[in-house]
DNA sequence: GCTGTTCCATACGCTTAAGTATGGATAGGC
DNA sequence: GCCTATCCATACTTAAGCGTATGGAACAGC
């Protein structure tokens, strides 16, 4: 029936190692990434982990939706046969994506901002880190996009709640009262949110580089407080 | 073959004009929609008109990719035999979907505003109503999560466009100097998109009633600049 | 070098949705 | 009352994608 010749007889490990390090790295799994391809280097099998990861990687380029079976297993280099024995379902795929997805995302946006003692600093800081790199919260953006899943929500939820607490934290150590600095995130976080929405396909005269620096000046300026006494 | 009996037999009339009916308006479509259930009515035939309004409504319900063919030719109580009829493809419904949507959409969330002269208490107002009538901006919300399809991304991005313009105009005339005003503008609106991209889903907690008031309060006095020179 | 576990290919059935073809129904003009 | 344009139902075809079943290849351990 079948005229076609098993792909597999035709290049039995190149090719999945191939397609695996074609797409450029969405962001901070370089370590798990490494140990991915390595593994996908010794042998041509694939981990679970391999699988969580080509999700994520679809995930920032196409969004929640795509992140099919059969698709995914094209990238690979290997067919559906391989998932249904690492994964039950697709939706089992979903949520140990997000699982990974939430285990690194800590880190890699906050985590080197700890080092930044004054809050006024560290909060410009974290606006020019947002500012600039988009491709690390094109994930984000992404599961955003996908919060009527009931998983993606919980993620989101729990992630979101998180940096509302630091930018609040931050907020109240430069002075403002507490529900000031509640209110505060929360309006700097939604900021954040809609940038990443309006930014990523609505750059249709793609903002000068200059005005955009402007423009984030103007954002830390206005949401960022003065400092409350000067004690001159 | 088929065993069923064919369900236009059972009730030939009356059960499009109930499912027509029956989800509640997502919002200033009222005359269209009298119209539309009115010429229902009459006789039993659907207008393009109805294709594109059932359409809106499922994308504020359940977003854009949720706009298929066959599934609102059983909510509207008709086969897709009529759908192809009025449209040659499921895009081409899409698409005169947007283009209803932005024909309506200025009056609706704009329109009500010109009666306020004072351009701070028209921010305050254009603030006040955008944080309390969600459903108008559902199908907004709902079409900035599928900006990657061409011709969202062409609608939104005019409508944008005409928003930012908007806010531009009203902080300039509030003193704000030329560029800041470009920037707060953006700044505001990008804070609106983010409400609506958090607010919609992540209301776990459901901030409380006085606390989501508190919050707008606080929106505002950051956003709206005070008054250049009180001229006392 | 044999065995059992791990991983994968192939082939299948099921479902949903897009689009096409064609004939039937209905309304309105005359 | 007939006739034609308008509107819709039915019955296809095609294409994706999820999930299952089963046999085969590859590797590890001994």
């Amino acid at each position: 029936m079948d005229v076609n010749v098993p792909q597999s007889s035709l290049n039995p490990v190149c090719n999945r190692s191939h397609t695996i390090l074609l797409p450029t790295l969405p962001y901070g799994y370089t370590k798990a990434m490494t140990n991915a391809a390595a593994k996908t280097e010794r042998n041509g099998r694939l981990s679970a982990e391999d699988w969580a990861q080509a999700a994520l990687d679809i995930i920032a380029e196409q969004g929640v939706a795509a992140v099919a079976v059969e698709p995914l297993a094209r990238r690979l280099g290997v067919t559906k046969g391989s998932f249904y024995w690492h994964f039950p379902s697709r939706d089992a795929l979903l949520v140990a994506a997000l699982e990974r997805w939430e285990s690194v995302e800590q880190e890699t946006v906050f985590g080197q901002l700890e080092a930044v003692s004054d809050p006024r600093n560290r909060l410009r800081a974290l606006f020019q880190l947002v500012a600039h790199e988009v491709k690390p919260h094109k994930i984000y953006s992404e599961l955003l996009k996908a919060l009527d899943h009931p998983a993606v929500g919980q993620v989101i939820g729990r992630v979101s709640q998180r940096r509302l607490d630091y930018l609040s934290a931050s907020f109240r150590q430069t002075g403002l009262a507490r529900t000031d600095a509640q209110h505060r995130a929360r309006l700097a976080y939604a900021a954040y949110v809609g940038f990443l929405q309006l930014r990523l396909q609505l750059h249709n005269p793609r903002l000068a580089h200059d005005e955009f620096e402007a423009y984030v000046e103007h954002v830390m300026d206005t949401l960022i407080p003065l400092v409350p006494a000067p004690r001159a």
